[in-house]
DNA sequence: TTCTTTATATAACACTTGTTATATTATAAA
DNA sequence: TTTATAATATAACAAGTGTTATATAAAGAA
């Protein structure tokens, strides 16, 4: 009979997301990983196949931890539905600086685009309940709006402008009121 | 008397800047410098005081291929002042997405934000005058834009939109229209 | 107790990096 | 022609990477 286990697969994941989350992508390392956890390289191998595998598993938790925060926010009402989800993901960024760059600075030509159809989806639809859009009219609005929150996200996550609720919160207001008043007279493709 | 130099820190600083726009800032290396050049690793060092001061010299020669750019679009007429130091900034991002990520998609916390005072400053002063707006009114305007356009380009560097030029002239547009209308009415800080 | 199993540790491997010590060698002055 | 100079080339170093071969040892089965 084998000993009893010491480092297990969440162990190492565990640690491997906090080295990305503290220090960024470039230190996930075999050797910072066994530090971490006090043992060998050896652990990482028989709980993953290569490094690879393991940066896989922490790609998808941070994902599922994204997605935890957006649902959360989503639920908590603090912010009217048009900009709940655009909040959330400016403040993903602003909170864990090196998982938005993980999810969303990296490279993705020719990556499928999962950036939750649904959820774009839904907004839509709302968008076009209160305001009285066309289909059309109300996904270029939302278009532009996430074009927007992605580029305040990106300017936070790499320190290029400091964090301000409310700078961000009222940039979002008037973005979403001045493109409203533009796409409501703006004849949309029917659809 | 010395044998006659045969790579100068201008080969150097080109093929090193060459190496970075196909595959990315991690592609330069001493090893790759030298193959490029078909010299040994040696005159490297003998030009520059370390790697880290070639890619300082890299992304000056970056910054500079921007600007160059840049000044070349605003001058061509291309599209309207209040577009066209965007439209230049998404195509550089289109065009050298990896000299763009070198610049713009790095990490900035505590370094000085260099994002042309003065050429913001002059585009403030065109809005200003055409559409009779107050000063803060016009620097909100532009702040709101900029991020747009930043967002914009960093989707296409990325590769997780695929460019077309109409499309993001198009966003532009709705956004300076929709947007002019909401500031316009939105009684602005007097400065 | 002895033995089998296997999770871990140790240590080595092949490779890549920046950097430097040493050896060549082309050039022009002497 | 000889010689001093310095721009290169060669080769090595230390440090760091992922990965793997081997050794150790803990835990229950026999």
């Amino acid at each position: 009979m084998p000993p009893k286990v010491k480092v297990t697969r969440d162990d190492i994941l565990d640690a491997a997301l906090a080295l990305v989350r503290e220090e960024g992508t470039e230190a996930l390392t075999t050797r910072a990983v066994a530090a971490r956890l006090k043992c060998s390289t050896q652990p990482i191998f028989s709980n993953f196949p290569n490094m690879d595998g393991l940066r896989r598993a922490v790609l998808e938790k941070a994902y599922a931890m994204y997605a935890q925060r957006t649902f959360a926010a989503m639920q908590s009402g603090r912010f009217p539905p048009y900009k709940a989800s655009g909040m959330a993901y400016i403040e993903f960024a602003v909170d864990e600086p090196q998982l938005f760059k993980l999810l969303y600075m990296r490279d993705r030509t020719g990556k499928e685009k999962n950036d939750d159809t649904a959820e774009s989806e839904k907004i839509i639809a709302v968008m076009r309940e209160r305001n009285g859009l066309s289909y059309d009219q109300a996904r270029q609005l939302h278009t532009v709006l996430w074009v927007l929150v992605h580029g305040l996200a990106v300017m936070y996550a790499t320190g290029f402008q400091e964090y301000k609720a409310e700078e961000a919160s009222e940039i979002l207001t008037d973005a979403y009121l001045g493109l409203l008043g533009r796409f409501q007279n703006k004849e949309g493709v029917v659809k």
